[in-house]
DNA sequence: AAACGATGTTTAATATATGGAACACAACAA
DNA sequence: TTGTTGTGTTCCATATATTAAACATCGTTT
């Protein structure tokens, strides 16, 4: 099976130093060595050895009391040596300031990470209020529209690998309540090219977003308009939905996607 | 000695693994496994297993040929979303704590409104002495080293711009006189890369400070370090020096930085 | 084409990382 | 006080990760 195939060359100790940093998270910024063995399941001195070896390269630091353990600044330096990584993410900046400029609308550019959406980039115009959203914020793809674009292109059988269960989790009332009903709303949005909500997955957000192709033709990011209104106006509507398509289209051609 | 202590409790498999996806960065975005096993001395059968791993949990993937080894999207799930969301003030907090214990003394982080610095980080050691200074603390930029810091980058102009009249407001004997004078200073904390004085601002105050940049590379912060004499001994002047920078540069680096 | 070196992959002997057991020391309760 | 529970750290037998060796492919060179 699978499942030994993977095993097969296995660092156990890599594997579970990177599961304890997974571990960290918003709701839980510190954790102690003790409640680390609980989750993993992994011994306590296990665990003990792991972070003397994590502490000691820089990716988790311990507090001052000693026992408190939080994310070390090495963790970014690896994130953001991999948003370097991808040229996508340089080219995307002129392409999203002239929307953001055309437009007056915060731009952002995200990928796909398994079933989150991931912001790579954003530029938000000069206002008062600030997005919760950051460069590096996760927001579930089958529930918002920039998820949608990147994985409209995505056959069922992909499609039901990814997300193979029963019901799919609500994020509000317009989510998709199955992996079919997704798939149906997915082959909508390939056939228009674009996808568009008011208030889809927060209310009062509207969105507009476009994929971007690379060389492959594979969709490798989506590109998005957030617009902090219920409604888009009427007039602007069409407008704003060409140049985000042109933007899209723009930043795939730097990709050197040779169009469909 | 040290060395052989930090081995102590290592995990050779999940110390490699780190190295590997430290190995990448924005100069070298894909690696090969041999050019790896030539990097870090480590046998070329290890690599193959610590990279079948990686790329088992999607830290690193392969590019289309098969040979070469880049970053993956897994690395963003190390917690990279929390870390990114933070602000400076508190990606701060640890890198003051630990200049504290390392050292014993008051570390601080301050930024500049207009002519004022104000102190929005403060770590103080478990002391008698409470200090007068407390977050939200404003002090004159061009009288303080932490000032000093702040304003070095700023060219003639801007100076003069901040600083239009003809003598500067004078706090102690040490206050620069004029513009010029500040100017003067401040190349020279500029090419020196920190400040230091015994006595400065208060009598029987001594501070070393650094700067602190963000991604743009713009002075963001000062980091500084308070020390309660009227001079530093000369033995621990040198590492005192060296804590503060590196306590900057860390700090720089978690704002990504990506250095000068 | 043949010979070579560089690399991807597998196997197996052995060097060593692992985790159970033990100790030290807290914090807390009775 | 004394006992108890949770934790940080150390030690050591052994299960297992590591790596030398071998094999399989590749791309180059002659």
């Amino acid at each position: 099976m699978a499942a030994k195939e993977t095993e097969k060359y296995a660092v156990p100790g890599l594997e579970r130093g990177l599961r304890i940093l997974s571990e960290f998270s918003r709701q839980t910024p510190t954790l102690t060595a003790p409640e680390l063995a609980r989750r993993l399941k992994v011994p306590r001195t296990t665990i003990f050895r792991l972070l003397v070896t994590l502490e000691n390269l820089g990716f988790v630091e311990r507090l001052n009391n000693g026992r408190d353990y939080q994310l070390g600044t090495a963790v970014l330096r690896l994130g953001f040596e991999y948003l370097a990584s991808l040229s996508i993410t340089e080219l995307s900046r002129p392409v999203l300031e002239r929307l953001r400029d055309e437009t007056g609308y915060s731009s952002n550019l995200v990928i796909r990470d398994r079933r989150d959406i991931v912001y790579i980039q954003k530029v938000a115009p000069a206002s008062v209020f600030s997005s919760s959203v950051h460069i590096g914020t996760r927001l579930p793809a089958h529930a918002t529209v920039l998820g949608r674009v990147l994985l409209s292109h995505h056959s069922f059988e992909q499609l039901q690998a990814l997300y193979p269960e029963e019901k799919l989790q609500a994020h509000g009332p317009n989510t998709p309540a199955t992996t079919q009903d997704l798939y149906t709303l997915l082959q909508k949005d390939k056939a228009r090219g674009y996808v568009m909500e008011e208030g889809f997955f927060e209310t009062n957000i509207s969105t507009i977003a476009a994929p971007v192709h690379d060389e492959s033709g594979v969709v490798a990011a989506a590109l998005g308009l957030t617009v902090p209104n219920l409604r888009i106006p009427e007039i602007e509507r069409e407008q704003l939905i060409d140049k985000v398509k042109n933007a899209a289209r723009s930043l795939s051609l730097s990709l050197n996607y040779s169009g469909a």
